[in-house]
RNA sequence: GGGCCUGUAGCUCAGUUGGUUAGAGCAUGCGCUUGAUAAGCGCAGGGUCACUGGUUCGAGCCCAGUCAGGCCCA
């Protein structure tokens, strides 16, 4: 054997592993996809779990329209990270997917695209179209890693489900929870139906403003002790001018002090609060002395309309604001909520001259506008008004103002007769299951659905739609409504056999022929709105799915459904059960830009926000990392850079797992599995103490998992591999896994904790990882998926090492700065050439071997003094450097057969070369 | 305009019932290593805790208001 200059490294156990360094997500996550696919992974997964705890997750079913976006994306993933969690704590959790697929914004789209269709070709397009968008979807949830029975999802077009509707609304009708009124509701004239809230979004608008007189007649000026000498009139202001024609009655505050303006021609009342105001913006001249009356004087006065001959009464209402307008306020009753109230309770007409286009009709008693678009004919009416001399002023008004959400045109308040359900009844016990029985996380959910269901009104619940499940009422012969339970019952076994299209394949007479109704019965021509759709699902997939539970475990949705799902779920849930629909409702976010903006698909925003976009540049699994990495609870914030610096923990965590491996690789785990490293004593401190820092980080993952904060395993999990295990474990213990022996005990001994840490740590993140994690899983041979396993017991570990580690790491700190100052000297280069004296306050350094501190500490050589602070100090050591582990030793020389080893070293390579003989 | 919520380093998060000099990771800068190498290690810089006022011996934390943002409603 040569003994100069030899080259040792065939001698070193260095790490190896097939775990590619670079993840190349893009390219291999399909892969496992498919694989998962034909092994058929979820019903595995569900099969290993029968007769565990069962966790029912109910899907919330998004639109089947348009691709997923990252709002949705976080969504599903949050849904899979509670489900996988929960599967992996030793649970059931089976998870059904669905989709809503009637409604507004398919029929819209389908109905744009081609003009004139019938209602039965308008549903079998959308149907189409939904089918179309529930492929796509699922694709790419199914792309995102989501476990499920893709297979087998619910859908809300589906007959069954649609029957469950039905059987649904009938024991609505039964219990006598339908009525049907003409009432102001919310009228798209873009689509011409009838809008539930939750269509109804809100845009900035400028509309003219105007001030308006109403004059009083001479008999009534005198009922208030004016003289009737010059033209009285009671001034209102108003953003919507077309309403005018319908205006009946106006509002006064009883208890308010309005004020009478007067100059030489006239007078006009406004409230006394009010009158700068009005005064700035109509500039009226008032240089006559004021006089006041209270509100209730003014209560039953009569005046005349400004363009029709017609009377308006003043009446007291409690809603008269004092922030703008005049404090009298015009009131149309068939076009507004307020109006519609007190116009009852006044016993007046409900008029409402407008039709399904939002056109005026003749009622509205202007026969030039007849026909007129009513927001076009803002301006007419405003002329009018100037022309008989009425028009006080007008004004530019910039506010916000309801637009329908599907065609975006400004929503108008119209008189229809509609369908409702009775929140009253609903009420009283939904307030009591919110607060009494249900958990909202976060908390303050319960404070927000409680104030939703408290003020909201009764339910819209008919839709002048084709494409939903018909509202099944029938018209008798003299056109009265037909609401009777059974026969809805007939319906709904009729339509789980045929589908809903039923309804409008039978013409009236067969339909009133199959479900036994009198001849002449027509059907009626609404649809059910769709929230009903989706608020019954409790009943048409939880409670008869075997797989799953009514009640459901979890909801967990978007915070805008506070108002939305959790709403309509629990009310149909007290209506059908008696109770809530779920146990636990889980709320997040919204997705927001770096500058806590909103993303939007909808707006004009440029930036991608497509999920696809992300999964096929980064990979599911990063995609899965950010949503693991947020606090969804608030709002949710992404970016490119966010990506970025996500990038970077990513391959941290993955390095992290690929060293663990390539120290592995000669290591032949326990055939028993289990518990090796606790029947093995760790030999050194570190040992000891990264296993009670794994115990620490399961415990922490656990619990985390448990309460649904996935940030904290995020933090947890980056913390530990970026810190405890490569900054330091891996580190510290880089010299024996490469110099020692192969199977020296102390080597040994240290691939039985990094085995262990890999395998809990594998599995711990896999929930997020799906697909790295099986990856690397897969590297380490052991049997079967890691989505088969479960998340590593907790163990009795104290924190004695930790203890110590930290008094330690204090030290290590000390040291560190002195090598670096030595370095800046250019005393030293490598931190392995450095003799370094350290004072040592702590009394750890007394207990542990210097070899073992010298390891801890990386240095070659090590001098340790006891002393009241801590310090150190670095000079050059004088030792050979061993051309095998690069420490400087002092044994270096001293072997004639290697004078270039250190002890160690030169045992290891003679045992080699004996070996090799 | 109303209800609910959010606002701590460039980014993501910690910060216990108010109590020393507000912490991590990532990013940045400067080094070391080239036997985890499109990696790894060390050191350093970086914060008016959105703003203003109040309660208190003491406030990131409690109270009031303001600003910015989100959801829901009008």
């Amino acid at each position: 054997m040569p003994v100069m200059s030899q080259n040792y490294k065939n001698t070193l156990n260095l790490p190896r592993t097939e775990f590619p360094m670079k993840a190349n997500l893009a390219a291999r996550e399909p892969e496992m996809l498919r694989e998962w696919e034909e092994t058929r992974l979820y019903q595995q997964i569900q099969k290993s779990k029968e007769g565990r705890e069962l966790f029912v997750l109910h899907d919330g079913p998004p639109f089947a329209n348009g691709d997923v976006h990252m709002g949705t994306a976080l969504n599903k993933i949050l849904k899979d990270f509670v489900v996988k969690s929960q599967t992996m704590l030793g649970k059931r959790a089976p998870y059904v997917p669905g989709w809503d697929c009637h409604g507004l914004p398919i029929e819209y789209k389908v109905v744009k695209e081609s003009r004139g269709l019938s209602p039965l070709e308008v549903r079998k397009k959308s149907e189409a179209f939904a089918w179309k968008f529930v492929n796509i979807q699922r694709e790419q949830f199914k792309r995102l890693g989501v476990f499920g029975d893709w297979e087998n999802p619910y859908l809300t077009m589906d007959p069954k489900y649609e029957a469950e509707i039905l059987r649904a609304f009938a024991v609505f009708v039964e219990k006598g929870l339908v009525y049907q009124s003409k009432k102001p509701v919310f009228w798209s004239t873009g689509a011409q139906t009838a809008l539930a809230e939750a269509e109804v979004e809100y845009q900035d608008r400028d509309d003219t403003a105007v001030y308006v007189r109403f004059p009083l007649p001479p008999d009534h000026v005198a009922k208030i002790g004016l003289p009737a000498d010059k033209l009285v009139s009671v001034a209102i202001w108003t953003t919507t001018p077309w309403t005018l024609p319908a205006n009946l009655a106006i509002a006064v505050d009883p208890n308010v002090e309005y004020e009478i303006l007067s100059n030489q021609n006239e007078r006009v009342l406004v409230a006394r609060g009010l009158r700068e105001q009005f005064i700035q913006q109509t500039g009226f001249v008032a240089p006559e002395e004021s006089s006041f009356r209270i509100g209730k004087q003014l209560v039953g006065l009569q005046t005349q309309h400004p363009f029709l001959d017609r009377k308006s009464t003043i009446l007291a209402a409690d809603f008269v604001t004092m922030d703008t307008g005049t404090g009298l306020v015009h009131i149309a009753p068939g076009h507004g909520e307020d109006d519609y109230w007190l116009g009852r309770a006044n016993g007046l007409e409900i008029l409402s001259p407008v039709d399904d286009h939002g056109r005026f009709t003749d009622e509205a008693r202007l026969p030039n506008l007849t026909g007129k678009y009513v927001f076009d004919a803002n301006t007419d009416i405003i002329n009018l008004l100037r022309e008989r001399g009425m028009l006080l002023g007008q004004q530019n008004f910039h506010h916000s103002y309801p637009y329908c959400w599907r065609s975006k045109t400004p929503i108008i308040f119209r008189n229809v007769e509609q369908f409702f359900i009775r929140i009253d009844e609903l009420r009283g016990r939904a307030l009591s299951e919110i607060h009494n029985e249900v958990k909202w996380i976060p908390a303050w959910g319960e404070n927000r659905i409680a104030g939703t269901v408290e003020s909201r009104p009764d339910w819209v619940i008919s839709r002048q739609r084709s494409w939903g499940v018909p509202l099944p009422v029938f018209y008798s012969k003299d056109g009265e409504a037909i609401l009777d339970a059974k026969i809805i019952r007939k319906l709904a076994d009729l339509v789980a056999e045929r589908g809903s299209n039923v309804w409008f394949e039978l013409n009236d007479p067969d339909l009133a022929k199959t479900l036994g109704l009198p001849a002449g019965t027509t059907k009626g021509n609404d649809t059910i709105d769709v929230w009903i759709d989706s608020g019954v699902s409790h009943k048409a997939v939880c409670a008869l799915h075997p797989e799953l539970r009514d009640p459901a475990d979890m909801y967990l949705e978007a915070t805008d459904q506070h108002r939305g799902w959790f709403q309509s779920s629990l009310l149909t849930s007290i209506a059908l059960n008696n109770r809530a629909p779920y146990k636990t409702c889980v709320t997040h976010g919204f997705v927001v830009d770096l500058d806590g903006k909103k993303i939007s698909k909808s707006s004009a925003y440029e930036k991608p926000v497509d999920a696809g976009h992300f999964v096929s540049e980064h990979g599911a699994d990063l995609v899965r990392l950010w949503a693991s990495s947020i606090d969804y609870t608030s709002d949710v914030p992404f970016s490119e850079e966010i990506f970025t610096r996500l990038g970077d923990t990513y391959r941290r965590i993955r390095n992290t797992l690929r060293i663990l491996l390539g120290n592995l690789y000669d290591f032949t785990a326990d055939p028993g599995g289990g518990a090796l490293a606790s029947t093995t004593p760790a030999t050194t401190l570190v040992d000891r103490w990264i296993l009670e820092r794994l115990n620490d980080v399961i415990a922490d993952s656990r619990s985390a998992y448990e309460s649904f904060e996935f940030h904290k395993v995020y933090h947890a999990l980056n913390q530990f591999c970026a810190v405890d295990l490569s900054s330091l474990y891996i580190d510290i213990t880089k010299d024996r896994m490469y110099c020692d022996a192969a199977d020296s005990s102390r080597r040994r001994a240290t691939q039985i904790v990094m085995h262990e840490i890999f395998s809990a740590l594998c599995r711990l993140l896999a929930p997020v990882l799906v697909f790295t994690s099986e990856e690397s899983w897969r590297h380490s041979a052991r049997g079967g998926p890691v989505h088969l396993q479960e998340f590593p017991p907790l163990e009795h570990r104290g924190h004695e090492a930790s203890d110590q580690i930290a008094e330690l790491l204090k030290l290590r700190a000390v040291i560190g700065q002195a090598i670096e100052r030595a370095r800046q000297q250019k005393l030293i280069g490598n931190a392995l050439e450095a003799a370094v004296v350290l004072c040592s306050n702590s009394d750890v350094t007394t207990k542990i071997s210097k070899e073992e501190l010298e390891e801890f500490f990386i240095l070659s050589d090590l001098t340790i003094r006891q002393a009241d602070e801590a310090s150190a100090s670095v000079t050059r050591t004088a030792f050979k450097k061993c051309a095998r582990c690069w420490r400087h030793r002092s044994a270096v020389g001293t072997s004639k057969e290697h004078p270039d080893l250190c002890d160690r070293c030169e045992s290891v390579v003679r045992a080699i070369g004996k070996s090799a003989d």
